[in-house]
RNA sequence: GUGGCUGUAGCUCAGCAGGUUAGAGCGCUAGACUGUGACUCUAGAGGUCGCGGGUUCGGAUCCCGUCAGCCACCCCA
């Protein structure tokens, strides 16, 4: 039969690698909550509808990259290829946003339909905050520094690219002048950044072509036409950054490719994840609830790729999920398995995080021990038809290669009790190697 | 959607001017060592050479298609 494998673009996660995902989500569920960020759930598929008026009709995302499908009722529905628009519906559904400003955090999947490489996947996974009712600089700052300390926290080499790209007023002036600015210099441009112009001259600004550098160095930027307010809107978020001991720099070639970002937008890149250098972007989004049908809500968040991230991490090196932890139970010949059981039942009621490790295998103890030792257990209990016999238990102390024997019980309460009382007493980082 | 590179044992890979039974290291199983993990030695299990077609007396090797992985473009987390 025709073996099957997981579809294109989409991975399985499994020990180790999973152990090093849930870290990461215990970490940002833990800053997300310090910063009075609520979780929020959504479902995994929404009318087609919420993207194409929420992300923009021209974005690629919506254009191209939607896993969408016709369910049997008829209904045009599309795995969601981001979190802002399903959270906004949801928030809208119920009429949170009533009950004042609101924060929240999600962490889950997206799906885009795009041809895989590094650091980007057909399936992939995020953690992201939403932050509602604010229209001050302050709620932009403390969204970035919830992000930053998510980077400093697990210490990944990030740089913060800050930027605006102003409003409903002054963006669209903007447009127009990049365009009157290019247009005379098509004949120059590279082909991609020649659509460009007619289609988002905006993305013309984060062309990797170097032969439209020059011209993108000399162009005018976004904050020489930025409108009264959102000038004193980005200064002010610059002042609070500062003030916070952020470090960043404005670059206004971050441009984003959603349509319905307003003002403030960034990006943490990082140099070690090829052409995807991105690993969290996001800005303000003024417009969005209204355009959904809500009333007139300021927002801000951002989106953080867990798997780029996670990258980031590997990278990084020192990972803890090899300190070896834990007892495995060794029984030596079918009876002394069977009367095992008891034992690792009770270890396991009475151990609290300590993970119990039970093999059930009928084989020589060295190949047990090695068994053990690839489990990551720190210790073992070994019995066997000696230990039976005489009543004892062996506890050894498997980085150390010493053991000792313990009296059993016949009750399996008291043995237990010996065996953790033991483990505990041993020293918790494993002895250097000889 | 476009382009480049790559698919051989559980893992990492060799073999490819087309030629008898497809190899290595690691891992796995058993033994030397009748209950102590390293090392060593011995034996063994494990492969429709991604899949399908073609050329040929003969294809892992050449050609075409397809699927998948990696990398880049577009774009994004």
């Amino acid at each position: 039969m025709q073996k099957i494998a997981a579809p294109r673009g989409t991975a399985d996660i499994y020990p180790p690698e999973s152990e090093r995902w849930q870290a990461l989500e215990v970490c940002v569920r833990a800053i997300a909550r310090r910063y009075g960020y609520g979780e929020i759930r959504t479902p995994t598929f929404e009318a087609t509808e919420l993207f194409v008026r929420g992300v923009g009709e021209t974005t690629d995302i919506v254009s191209k990259e939607m896993y969408d499908f016709v369910d049997k009722g008829g209904r045009n529905l599309t795995l969601r290829p981001e979190w802002t628009a399903p959270v906004v519906r949801a928030l809208l559904e119920h009429n949170l946003l009533a009950a004042g400003p609101q924060r929240l955090y999600y962490v889950g999947s997206i799906y885009r339909y795009e041809r895989p490489q590094a650091g980007r996947y057909r399936q992939s996974h995020q953690f992201g905050v939403e932050c509602f009712g604010f229209a001050g600089p302050e709620a932009d700052a403390e969204v970035i520094a919830l992000a930053n300390d998510v980077m400093r926290e697990n210490g990944v080499p990030v740089k913060l690219a800050l930027n605006s790209i102003g409003d409903e007023l002054c963006r669209p002036r903007y447009r127009r002048v990049l365009y009157e600015y290019f247009a005379p210099h098509r004949d120059f441009l590279s082909a991609v950044s020649r659509e460009r112009l007619e289609r988002n001259p905006l993305r013309i600004l984060d062309s990797k072509e170097p032969q439209d550098r020059a011209l993108i160095d000399a162009a005018p930027t976004m904050l020489e036409v930025l409108c009264e307010p959102c000038a004193a809107h980005f200064a002010a978020v610059r002042g609070l950054l500062e003030g916070s001991g952020i470090e960043f720099v404005v670059d206004p070639g971050v441009v984003r490719g959603l349509d319905y970002y307003t003002r403030t937008v960034f990006e943490f890149v990082s140099a070690e994840l090829g052409a995807q250098a991105t690993v969290c972007g996001g800005g303000r989004y003024d417009g969005l609830v209204g355009s959904l049908g809500g009333p007139p809500t300021p927002g801000i968040g951002f989106a953080l790729g867990l798997e780029r991230f996670l990258m980031l991490l590997a990278k990084r090196g020192d990972d803890q999920s090899d300190v070896p932890v834990g007892i495995a139970v060794i029984a030596l010949g079918e009876e002394a398995r069977w009367r095992t059981v008891p034992l690792i039942a009770t270890l396991r009621r009475k151990s609290g995080a300590t993970p119990i490790l039970a093999d059930y295998g009928e084989a020589k103890i060295a190949v047990h021990f090695r068994r053990a030792e690839r489990a990551n257990a720190r210790a073992a209990v070994i019995v066997g038809d000696d230990e039976l016999a005489r009543g004892e238990v062996v506890v050894r102390d498997l980085a150390a290669r010493a053991q000792w024997t313990l009296p059993q019980d016949p009750s399996a309460d008291v043995t237990a009790q010996a065996v953790l009382a033991w483990y505990a007493a041993l020293p918790s980082a494993p002895p250097a190697a000889a």
